[in-house]
DNA sequence: CATGAATGAGACTTCATTCAT
DNA sequence: TATGAATGAAGTCTCATTCAT
């Protein structure tokens, strides 16, 4: 667990100002010389640290899940029933200044390029089956305790993901007509009541 | 009723190109050339009848919801009681050959594209704000006529309609590992069970 | 002396439109297309009656000289003393009714192009010297009834008419900072007091 | 007085590919490939120098501007009175080496898009407002002294410039016809005498 | 390590001209 | 005559990438 090495860190600034070009002003217009303004170095200097434009996208997921990961499993493992653990998971992804608008919508751009760029696929596949992973875990756990009724863990994991994922979606797309906060809470209680059996 | 001219033919042709072409190969890869090949004419060609590239996907969006809004409409008046118009709904959005793989694929390219093009923008807000109309009214009926619990209509059917396109994206990103319609029938089971309020 | 064909008509239409387009908009926005639709006409009516654009721009180098040289030959014939053919010559050019800013722009334009293209450069050649050979006649005839001093009515010529179409330049560029007409008087002045020997 | 860097020499070899090409081939044809052979560089070396073609043709004019103004302010400065100082003024812009044919060509060229690019307008406006003035204080100096008769100067300059541009117009379309030292001479004649009272 | 000048392929777009109807 | 769909060459401009310094 040694330091951080200088090129690490000159990495890591790079991807912060990729990430935010992207943010702001669209994958399409996030041009080698826009983020190299953006980290204020050189155009050389990106191609010094990556050999393309997929390898900092590459950087931007790793990036984004090695800094996540960590938080949220500490958080997590503060709440140990199930049905709190399913809570916070909901709670989690809907904290809005995490995961704010611009970051989102950055996220769904890259998201999009995953179908031409299997490297992309694969690091963002990983990263969700990871997340799915530990849903159907708190879903299984749920139900071997008693707290869930009987469900596949692995569907309903699947549905909860893309329940939040396309409330994120549709908040991307149309901000004023999405009132974000309100269908989260109203997800969380929708998919508490089905697996606890509440009504 | 008047036919359809030739201008308005070739426009269609054109359309069909460029959506076939976003969905193989990519929004980024969707160049003029490509596009010309794939309809099989000059460049020159697409630039007499679309003024640019935007002027293009803004046709694709169009071209969808005319083509598929009368459809819709058409089957959901076959059924009455707002349970069976939403069990209907949620099988209509799930039918993976008319929703198919590279279809939803183009779909989520074009929808990415709004954020940096505002008609595009607009055209795509508009279609959903009418899905959404359609959802949130049949939920209004339901609870109307009893067959609902009351919940707020217009959160449910963004939390509806979030779902199906989260569920969609989750299967673009990762079709292998997203059993789609497994998924889509816990989604209804799901869905329902929350409105009618039986478990 | 046959009446004009339908042809000929419409060949003159043709040629005010091109000569409105590139008044407003200037030769190099004036697109076939534009001036098929200030003649309302088709594209490919404009490629029947002129092979292409540089024989339209000798139409209206033609139309020019063909519509005004009757006009001018007709008007200072009434005038008999060189001195007053002289001034009238002087402003005839300064008639910003005849001449206007939209006018001499369109002539500029058509001048500059000259050097590219010969057909243009002969057309505009013999047009100036005609009207060179007036004016040194003029000249010759002044100097011969004793109304004028000895000068080279050649030079002469030349550098009245450098003068107006010089004072024409300055005025299309900055039309503002531009007294045209106070200019065109101080220079019918200038001119006349050279050569008629008064101070 | 710093040296110059790479780029300033840059650009100006640039520009003097530029102004060759259009002397040459005529601003029409001075598309970015021939002014890249031209100056031996890639069309790519075009545009990380200039923004687009209005760019370059401003980089002309102040290019112009900037290096015949001290070359003429030097040399005004030998002479003293108005009389003097208007002559050289005829002479200096009579001067068939500094301007020759195919740079009066370009000149003119450029003239011309003034009327479509403001910014090219402005800074020809700003270029020959200045001349105006300079012109204009001869001649007022010129009265004071009472070496020339009472005239309106600022008229007088406008007549003056404009002669001199409209010389140059005839001479660049038709070389041939146009004596252009001879009606040189004539002009320096002409306004003196009429300045000074003399015939 | 670092720079940014330089490249060149390729994108979008325009437009005179042709030609089937 | 008349139309305008269709073409294709050519233009401007962008941008990832390379490389001498």
């Amino acid at each position: 667990m040694g330091r951080k090495s200088i090129a690490d860190i000159r990495k890591e600034e790079i991807i912060d100002a990729f990430f935010k070009v992207v943010a702001e002003k669209g994958l399409a217009n996030a041009t080698i010389r826009e983020i190299a303004e953006a980290a204020g170095c050189s155009q050389g200097m990106l191609h010094h640290y990556f050999e393309n434009k997929e390898a900092m996208v590459l950087g931007v997921v790793e990036n984004v899940i090695a800094s996540y990961t960590p938080e949220f499993e500490r958080e997590i493992s503060k709440y140990h029933s199930p049905t709190e653990r399913m809570q916070f998971l909901f709670s989690w992804f809907l904290d809005t200044e995490r995961f704010d608008l611009q970051f989102c919508r950055a996220w769904m751009e890259i998201w999009i390029l995953a179908k031409t760029h299997p490297a992309i696929s694969t690091a963002l596949r990983s990263c969700y089956r990871v997340i799915r992973d530990v849903v159907a875990e708190i879903i299984r756990d749920g139900i071997r305790l008693g707290e869930f009724g009987k469900v596949d863990a692995d569907i309903m994991a699947n549905l909860i993901l893309g329940s939040i994922e396309g409330g994120t979606l549709l908040w991307v797309v149309d901000a004023e007509a999405t009132p974000v906060s309100a269908v989260g809470e109203q997800r969380a209680k929708l998919f508490l009541h089905y697996l606890t059996g509440e009504v």
